[in-house]
DNA sequence: ACAAAAGTGTTTACTATACACCCATGG
DNA sequence: CCATGGGTGTATAGTAAACACTTTTGT
């Protein structure tokens, strides 16, 4: 690897996030409108270059905050997209983001800026660029990461009742659960704690519950194989 | 996503791969040795610049083929590492990538380049730059890719006796495991058919498996939440 | 004949799944 | 007082884990 041997053309980096919440039964993803050509008035994940001297998850944690307002989400690298030919005009390699958040935190930014909104993730618009599939490789990523961990309360409020947290996992895996086995399954792990507090609504009140951050989730998984 | 954001100043994107074998109950990983500073002497990741026009798994392969005369491995994107100052010099933007070769396919680099050679994974030698961290998250990776999926058959020749399969498992996991429950497992998911050969030892001669590529395992994999 | 590795089944413990009723509240 | 969603336990089936002996070959 000497120095000596650094192309003279070299590829733009670029970052995209892909940023999940749940929402009246439907998981959704934020996406922004573009201005310009190409694909004007399509919609796109948010992005931005990688500046030089930033990380690449600050490169996106950057772009959240200017284009979303979000902050303090849960992140994590995704995968990176670097076809020759996935923008036409030039070489652009896109080291894609994965984001979990709570509607609650990101909810109001179409009312702030018309050009970023949700739309549901399983049934997007069609998308700039290779933004199409990278949406649907994060589905895939969401979806393994629900199966192996019980991660969804990402995508809830601080606080939340074990039913919504049982609709999130509904809503991604795409079937419906048994509430028994449900409960007893993300108790028994002891990744939540229950507050003292309830939510309201037209019924019986439920139990609001929160993560729990000592507990450590990782490695409680029992291996498939062999 | 405007083009005339593209800043002025971009980082150089590389490529590192990290290529596993089992042999002689060792997991070991592939190195060259630097010639240039920095890290004169120490031993590196086989890696290059991704040139304009080719893809980044193209460009992996490429570096492959170059560097260590290996083609037609399984090869997978690992991660993306983009920390500013993990090489002093520029700012360099690695993808890595993750491979699994059989010690025959890659056995005789060290005799025709004495700048190659394979390592003890678990205990590597001091790593140039940030390689050591690519290597310790790739063994995270192949160790967790072992315990749901049976890629291990990816680290072996062609055809291998269970035992072989076994001792692969082990070495990774490190752990031993029973022999029965082994076979019974690996035997139930049909990846491996059993071929009409022989391995002649000292003592009874044990039967050769080969990956049936018919076999689709992924998706027998149970789900372990919720 | 014996040393060494290959090959084979069964029993037991545990985990996952299926399933139905009572409880607390708002209207 | 009733409609609605919250909350709880048990029995059964299926999978994983523990365990020991026979077979085959080379020396």
């Amino acid at each position: 690897m000497p120095l000596t041997t650094i192309p003279n053309e070299l590829p733009a980096v670029h970052t995209d996030v892909v940023i999940f919440t749940v929402q009246e039964a439907r998981l959704d993803v934020l996406l922004t409108q573009r201005r310009h050509q190409p694909f004007a008035g399509h919609w796109s994940l948010p992005g931005g270059f990688v500046r030089i001297e930033e990380s690449l998850e600050q490169a996106a944690r950057r772009v959240l905050a200017e284009q979303t307002g979000t902050r303090q989400l849960y992140l994590e690298q995704l995968y990176t997209f670097g076809a020759p030919r996935r923008d036409l005009r030039a070489r652009i390699i896109s080291v894609a983001y994965f984001a979990l958040a709570s509607a609650d935190k990101v909810g109001n930014t179409s009312h702030d800026n018309a050009w970023v909104a949700w739309h549901p993730a399983f049934d997007p618009p069609l998308l700039a660029f290779d933004h199409g599939e990278i949406v649907a490789y994060a589905i895939e990523r969401l979806r393994y990461k629900l199966e192996y961990t019980a991660a969804a309360f990402q995508l809830l409020p601080e606080q939340f009742t074990l039913r919504e947290l049982q609709n999130a996992y509904e809503v991604i895996l795409r079937e419906s659960l048994d509430k028994r086995n449900f409960r007893r399954k993300i108790l028994s792990t002891q990744i939540l704690e229950a507050t003292d507090d309830y939510r309201y609504g037209d019924h019986r009140p439920a139990r609001l519950y929160r993560f729990s951050h000592e507990a450590k989730f990782e490695g409680q998984a029992r291996r498939l194989f062999p």
